[in-house]
DNA sequence: TCATCCCTGTGG
DNA sequence: CCACAGGGATGA
């Protein structure tokens, strides 16, 4: 799921529900998380549910639970019923749990003292030192656009969607790109992040991503996934190909 | 800067 | 059965 606006939409839902509440007891059902429990001082209260680059930060009394949802994970908030398949982590609260569900299992949990990631500027923040930076990396863009130092909380369906939008090929050098193409660049990346964050982001059919109340992303890649299907802007069809070892998908019409 | 690995499920 | 999947750490 989980790029910049899965993770707000997610921080979003929960923080209203657990904000100010006890966090009563933590219960580890993957035994590779068991760490998270024994490293917390409970009950605890939760100050604040916030957001950096792709991490979860639940901050508490004297520490943090920071959760990255990597690629299959995500936060559930549940009153009742039986807990989903793959559930790992629960955190009770005196009117509800959070459940971490994670098919793949590659997401994480820590419990730290601070947060010590090295993570760029956050790609719904002050973009104004994108030339510079751009001017200094002969990595294609879309590679750049991904490095979570560059630039936080972009991941490979909206640096596709980013690049359409902004009509520049992926496998471009990052320092090759014209002034007007840096200055398309810098609006399309909040506007795309803003469109997608205001649909509860994106869920694709075999991954199912949700809110924590349970709702599905409402937002549709121009060309994300649609390797061979039409651009929906010119026809013509779109390619997939390979950078940095992911799938990066574009229309070789619309991004010169 | 790149390949590899983590882990599991699904679709071709 | 194999390729591939939205992320990121690691080691060469």
């Amino acid at each position: 799921m989980p790029e910049l606006p899965e993770v707000e939409s997610t921080v979003r839902a929960l923080r209203p529900r657990i904000r100010g509440q006890r966090l009563l007891a933590v219960r580890a059902l993957d035994p590779v998380l068991a760490h998270v429990p024994r490293a917390m001082a409970l009950p605890a209260a939760v100050q604040d549910v916030e957001r950096r680059g792709k991490y979860i930060l639940f901050r508490l009394d004297t520490v943090f639970l920071i959760v990255h949802l990597r690629m299959s994970g995500r936060l559930l908030w549940r009153e009742e019923g039986a807990y989903p398949p793959h559930t790992r982590l629960v955190l009770e609260f005196p009117h509800g749990e959070v459940l971490f569900v994670d098919v793949r299992r590659l997401g994480t949990a820590e419990v730290a003292r601070e947060f010590r990631e090295e993570l760029g500027p956050d790609a719904l923040s002050d973009l104004s030192f994108l030339p510079q930076a751009l001017r200094r990396s002969r990595a294609p863009i879309k590679v750049w656009l991904l490095d979570q130092r560059n630039l936080a909380g972009i991941g490979n369906i909206y640096a596709a969607e980013i690049l359409f939008r902004a009509g520049i090929d992926p496998r471009r050098p990052a320092h090759s790109l014209t002034p007007a193409e840096v200055a398309r660049l810098r609006a399309v990346i909040p506007a795309v992040l803003e469109e997608a964050l205001a649909a509860l982001g994106t869920t694709l059919a075999d991954a199912a991503y949700q809110t924590p109340e349970g709702e599905a992303g409402d937002y549709a890649p121009w060309v994300y996934g649609r390797e061979g299907l039409p651009c929906k802007v010119c026809g013509t069809p779109i390619v997939r190909v390979e950078l940095g070892g992911r799938g990066t998908y574009f229309c070789p019409r619309c991004q010169k």
